[in-house]
DNA sequence: GATGAATGAGTTTTCATTCAT
DNA sequence: TATGAATGAAAACTCATTCAT
């Protein structure tokens, strides 16, 4: 009846919590995950996941800015300021993928913006406050002066970027095998370059 | 006490229930509408909604459908086949963004991916089934036999210009306002064109 | 497994609850008492109790404002201005214990005072704007006037002879069987009276 | 990370919980108040709880026999056989209010009579087995055979007293300020002299 | 057809208590 | 002794769906 008591470190038992809900979310979606399956996953006590967080929506919050964390950390650690934009687009757009290919199951859930729920997740993970979204912008705006790019509102092409990358990540990754995956991540890289890139 | 009972003729009653549904799920999304929700604003009771729809599912499933429907009635009816490949593009987009502003309230619904009930609802108005992108297929297939884009997989170039477009009506309708939608309607069409279009 | 649907009328369905509510909080008292409990004895499920009550508190409050109401009526049918202040005291007090006498359980929950949720049920039975302890009030203020009680301020005379009341009713009913009962209200009586009036 | 562990004698770690609880009790109530909040007030941790009080209910009983215990040993240490009825009643709703004043949150607790907590609590604190009633009993008993007060049951008497002090006592602390609790226990003084002592 | 009261399984959340350290 | 993470039973409340009228 009663499970043995495991006592880990703090971090490893909400980080052990964060993957089982990851795991759920990826099969069932938001919507249809309770914490009742995340904890069953986790294989602790329901009780247990108030401990950790204040609710669902704070758990999936947390999944959330781990992968904005994730890639952001990837950017601006290969971020060469003496490369051309087109260098730096091509590098985002394979960082973009490559953060996408190992969270998978998150990407589904970074872009929703339509449900109640979605939509505080969304803040946290916001455009504006977002430092990996201010410094594309800085990006896209160095390479207007510079004319590397056909004059724009900075702020309206990362957006657009960023909606166009996000929704060819989840195209790749709701529906495509891993061929698929790649296939994609190849056109869609060629797509953006034509589309910003002045040459 | 009780409600008139009207005697409206079934499409009409549906319709009625259907605009309600929809008004609802505009404001408050998929999972936090209730049935009893659409019936108030409908001004029906609540077992008359299963008289129409076998379920909230059903309902929202339905109007996923009347968006692509009239999406495609509205490209057929454009299409003109003398046309460039560049002129049958921006036709669809421009369309698509009509449509959407139209329905922004739907377009949010339509590419809910990653919900539960978003892919039953995805599933309904699924890609490869679907009697549009088949035709969009077709149109840069062409082109790609008169060199009018750039070589890649047609299906693939299809999923990504879907994706693309959707991402950017869900920016225009999520967060910008007329003027703003406006402006990333004009981006976006500039940029689609550079991409896929070899001149 | 299916119970049978009863459709009442929402007067007799509500009814039904209350004294459901009423049999279990007598038992059980308040915080022990579960709605569960209530639609339990009251044999309906439980979203049938949301259907008529907000919430536990909702109920219970309705309850205390159904002996209150059942005690104005009764007092005011029975006032005649022309008795003396004695003769009108005695007559509260009996009438009091009437009332209280068939509605024992609730007297219990009358005083629930310190509990949180009782707060909030002793403000819907509060003192200021019940029109019974206003009534008393001016009953007082006349008395003193005319001599017929000591000099006091009438509104802390009014709260003590509430308390003091009630404390009696509490004691003849949480711990006296039917003559004990008795005995306490006559005993009451007189040292009210005795308190009281001047003579 | 982990507080110091202070080794302080078995009844001086009692005292500091019992005192906590005290004073959570008094802001919120019995079943609004957890053993978290009480332990967080006392600065020690959860399990430490169950090492002095078997449970909950076992803690706030233990409180209820201290503030009995204390109006008790101020009884007896202020009564004198050679003082008239009226001035041992007079001396007994003194002390009673003096206590009172100084435990002002406990006294809250001590009527609770219709909560299930309080039952238990009231058992503890009983009226037939408690020193204090049977004192008061016997007080009444002397001054019947003396003429001192009315013919009456001397036990219902005490009852009654007991709760027209204790009614007063909560409307005293519940609702009033420094002022009116000062009014209040003048008025009740008053108020309990007529009614019991025959002049 | 239309109604809307009733249902009850399912959800989130709380908290007294336990026990390995 | 002391700790505090973990437990899990139980509470309040929701809402898609049914069905007697």
């Amino acid at each position: 009846m009663t499970k043995t008591r495991r006592t880990e470190s703090e971090t490893v038992r909400r980080e052990q919590i964060l993957n089982a809900a990851r795991k759920v979310l990826d099969t069932k979606g938001y919507d249809a995950t309770t914490v009742s399956d995340i904890v069953k996953e986790a294989g602790v006590a329901q009780g247990t996941f108030y401990l950790y967080f204040e609710s669902k929506k704070d758990a999936v919050m947390e999944l959330g800015r781990q992968v904005m964390g994730e890639m952001t950390r990837r950017l601006t650690a290969a971020q060469r300021s003496d490369a051309t934009f087109e260098e730096q687009l091509r590098l985002v757009l394979r960082t973009g993928f490559q953060v996408a290919d190992q969270n998978a199951d998150l990407c589904r859930l970074m872009h929703v913006g339509e449900e109640s729920a979605g939509r505080k997740i969304k803040q946290a993970v916001g455009v504006a406050e977002n430092p990996f979204m201010l410094s594309m912008v800085a990006m896209f705006r160095s390479a207007i002066e510079r004319g590397e790019t056909f004059m724009c509102d900075p702020e309206v092409a990362v957006r657009l970027l960023h909606r166009m990358v996000g929704g060819a990540l989840q195209e790749a990754h709701l529906y495509g095998d891993k061929e698929d995956t790649k296939c994609i991540a190849e056109t869609m890289e060629e797509l953006v370059v034509r589309a910003f890139v002045k040459r």
